[in-house]
DNA sequence: TTGTAGGCGTTATCAC
DNA sequence: GTGATAACGCCTACAA
């Protein structure tokens, strides 16, 4: 079934049709009933590829979600379809997990689809280099900074998590703890070592010293990574009364673990996360962490995009403030 | 840059082109370089919309979630996708929030872009009557029976959630729990009576009394919806030694709230919950809970629908095993 | 082995 | 207001 059958049965050409079914104000109502009633009885539909092989012009953004289990990345996910339901163009979503490359996917995209831009929901810097300098769409990348990419098409928006795990750091210390250990990302990604660096600081600030080898250990971020991780140090490092979790769902895992061995949190260890995901709040206890304000991401990071595909802006890198939530994991020490 | 342009840039004729670049065997080895050459040199790859305006063979199949929050869901999406790239088929993802209606979305896209099949993560048989009917589409329904639709296109995977609850519900009682609080969706939505329906066999079949009025709760399927029952349960039913709540969601709000009003879990009350989210095996204490499979629910899930596409089957309502996890949040008592 | 040309379903620009 | 007709980018007989 085409316009071209359409047209037949109506008697009259396609281009009426067309007319018709675009809503174009040059038909005569006569006409226009007779072709609108013939479509419905059919159930007509204009035919998707054809339009837009014509139209030339794809209003598609692309958007990429590293992670599927993350619940902020979910949540940013609905609040930005939403916002560009309201827009002149289309979304499109493409799931990844952890161990995909985001850039070579998006590269592939590119070249098949021809979007109007990409965004990251989550994703490292590090894996939107090589193949994807050849994406010549603006791009933004949500939740990390990109600056070091260096690509003059890509923007990120993100908290400072520097100053974000510094204050993070600096309430443990103020809360007496000395011997902290932490669960963090492999320090070759860009934004695990921005926030070891955050914490660095805060504890040298402190005149508090930090054993690398003794008190940091690798983790993927999740639950099981969380929990592996904290049982790893407890065990190298007994001594430590404080945990700094890079995610809150290392966080929690770090959580179940000392539990499993005996330890009560927080008044036998602390622990703070990052994040501020939903569970955060209602996990027990209430985890202390840093909340990245979804709203905040998802709305600057389309306003990013828009400018750059609307008006040509150039890329750029924004922060947007974070929370910090006192939550009930932590506790004072002499 | 079209095909025309690299054919040009080749000295040689577009269907030479197209042939190497759709692996055509008749094309000389010289002439084969030359051109993937050039199409190298440019990143060029082939129109989508005009290849499948040619190709009239859509293979889309579209994924709709409903409810991004669900921890399930995506992870039964990840599965999903990853299985359908190893297929000719390509996939695309809607993701929809609590409140929108699935049958709509999936009608308009239906006429939109005439896709193979939907395969619906989560949503309801409910909303996927009226318009829906004219979707004459092979499509499955995930985590949730849909023979009550009586459509003839649309499957549906899910585990017996009245034979899960049943389990769930005898377990209590087991553990001598007499007086049992419910938290769970409102009756008219088919997953919720079903569930309230095993759990009340169970107790039934144990010859225990169950008041609907004031022990059962209706909430929203997520932590805050749990933690809200959970306290006007616990203020307007103080005796109940147990609560039984129709998602983990809940269970973990329940726990929250049972523990801000100073009750401990399970030592002062018992829950339960239903899906087996990862978290559910880190909250602390680990839930008790029904973990529905995430690998057979997608498996099968695609198996049903791709049976329905390639091969005319007719449509089916299937049942995949559940698995009792018995966790830490119930509590023997006399 | 390679080039040519018609057509996929639509839109838009012409005439009429 | 309406009807032809030429694109859009690609595939594929068919011809050379």
């Amino acid at each position: 079934m085409t316009i071209k059958d359409i047209a037949k049965e109506c008697g009259c050409a396609i281009g009426t049709v067309s007319r018709v079914l675009n809503n174009h104000p040059d038909v005569s109502d006569n006409m226009r009933q007779k072709v609108l009633a013939i479509v419905e009885k059919h159930g007509f539909v204009l035919n998707t590829n054809a339009r837009q092989l014509k139209a030339q012009d794809r209003k598609n953004i692309v958007i990429i979600v590293k992670g599927a289990s993350s619940t902020l990345l979910n949540g940013l996910l609905e609040k930005i379809q939403k916002k560009i339901e309201n827009l002149p163009y289309t979304a499109s979503v493409v799931v990844l997990d952890e161990n995909d490359n985001e850039g070579l996917v998006a590269t592939r995209i590119y070249f098949e689809q021809k979007p109007l831009g990409f965004i990251f929901l989550g994703g490292s810097p590090k894996k939107l280099h090589g193949d994807f300098a050849k994406v010549h769409v603006p791009s933004v990348l949500i939740s990390n900074q990109a600056s070091s990419v260096g690509s003059d098409f890509l923007s990120s928006v993100s908290i400072d998590n520097m100053k974000a795990s510094f204050t993070s750091a600096e309430f443990l210390v103020e809360n007496g703890h000395r011997k902290i250990g932490v669960i963090g990302g492999a320090l070759d990604s860009e934004i695990s070592s921005t926030r070891y660096e955050g914490f660095l600081s805060a504890l040298i600030s402190a005149g508090v010293h930090f054993d690398f080898d003794k008190s940091y250990e690798i983790a993927k971020y999740s639950f099981e990574g969380g929990a592996l991780a904290a049982k790893r140090l407890i065990s190298k490092n007994p001594e430590i009364t404080a945990v700094f979790a890079m995610s809150d769902a290392m966080a929690i895992g770090a959580c179940r673990a000392f539990q499993d061995l005996g330890y009560k949190v927080p008044q036998d260890i602390s622990v703070v996360g990052f994040d501020g995901l939903t569970i955060s709040d209602y996990f027990c206890p209430r985890l202390t962490t840093i909340r990245q304000i979804e709203e905040e991401l998802a709305s600057e990071g389309l306003n990013v995009l828009l400018d750059s595909i609307e008006n040509k802006a150039p890329c750029c890198h924004k922060i947007v403030p974070f929370e910090f939530i006192k939550g009930e994991s932590v506790k004072k020490i002499d």
